[in-house]
DNA sequence: CTAATTTCTCAACCTAACTTGAGATCAAGC
DNA sequence: GCTTGATCTCAAGTTAGGTTGAGAAATTAG
């Protein structure tokens, strides 16, 4: 039992609704590894549906293409994931989800208490917290509410606007 | 009592903590207004300090620059905003921050619903479910957890994979 | 007054996540 | 066999949110 005929790209893209060209964009990603047929055309596992569809999925959560990778890099290699392969993704995968959630809240919670101080001004604001920062570093689209550690943040001691 | 000196680019800059480049990118969009002084230079006023903090802030929770635009738009135009401005300002920013949050609330859900079910394959699984779509409109760096109404997303009948 | 900083404008570059187009090849229907 | 339609590769373009650099003018420090 040798390896199946595989479907097409544009079967993926009618199925899933993603572009063909952000197919071949995930494969330059190494989101998918189809293999090639006689011709040259790729062939992809039906179970690639699944993948992609994962990625749409984690998107819509707001993570990059590397950190969905990253989730992706814990199911098997050498077979189709099984039903419990996917299980243990999708808890891994809540539980990022959940960090970014809890984020989130601790800062509204931190604006909540500045509406009550009419803050945006106080120099001991913890919306201003490095420790929060979640974006300004480096170059490009900054993070979102990002789970990573910052350590571009080093200045803790700004006083954005205490004379205003 | 005519208008100020007003403060430098750069004071702002320190202040903040922003870059320079930054500040002038943020006049380019709209969110600062400075006016220039005898030999050409930006002068802005010392409250633009707490305009451009509340950038910042809100660039933390993932809002875009037009997204911010519209924010700052309820402050007063002719004079200094007051600290009920900035509360006011403050309230309409945190309902839709509880908005965010509650979508990704909301996804995180189903997906736990997926968990218990071996989803992320079944026809039904909401999180495929268009009213949900944050990403995938249009072109550009995507949507994300995106409160707006997504309405390019008019084919409802897709199930992605319900045969894998 | 001179030198050192700032600031100015404008164009080009950067990342992420793709799309678009050109020109060529593959596969499928009749 | 021929003509569509689907794919292929590769380069270039797109948006958001900026940064970097060049060359010139303004401001500040000594």
């Amino acid at each position: 039992m040798a390896k199946s005929a595989g479907v097409s790209i544009g079967y993926l893209a009618e199925r899933t609704g993603l572009a063909v060209s952000a197919i071949r964009y995930y494969e330059a990603q190494g989101l998918v590894e189809p293999w090639r047929n006689a011709g040259g055309q790729r062939r992809f596992h039906r179970a690639d549906l699944r993948r992609l569809s994962f990625v749409m999925v984690a998107q819509k959560f707001g993570f990059s293409l590397p950190e969905i990778h990253g989730f992706l890099k814990s199911l098997p290699g050498g077979r189709t994931p099984t039903k419990a392969d996917w299980a243990r993704l999708s808890e891994q995968f809540r539980d990022h989800l959940n960090a970014r959630i809890e984020t989130l809240e601790r800062l509204r919670d931190n604006l909540d208490g500045c509406i009550g101080c009419g803050c945006l001004s106080l120099p001991n604001c913890k919306l201003y917290n490095p420790d929060d920062a979640a974006a300004q570093n480096g170059q490009g689209p900054r993070y979102l509410m990002g789970d990573r550690p910052s350590d571009l943040t080093k200045d803790g001691n700004r006083t954005p606007n205490d004379d205003i």
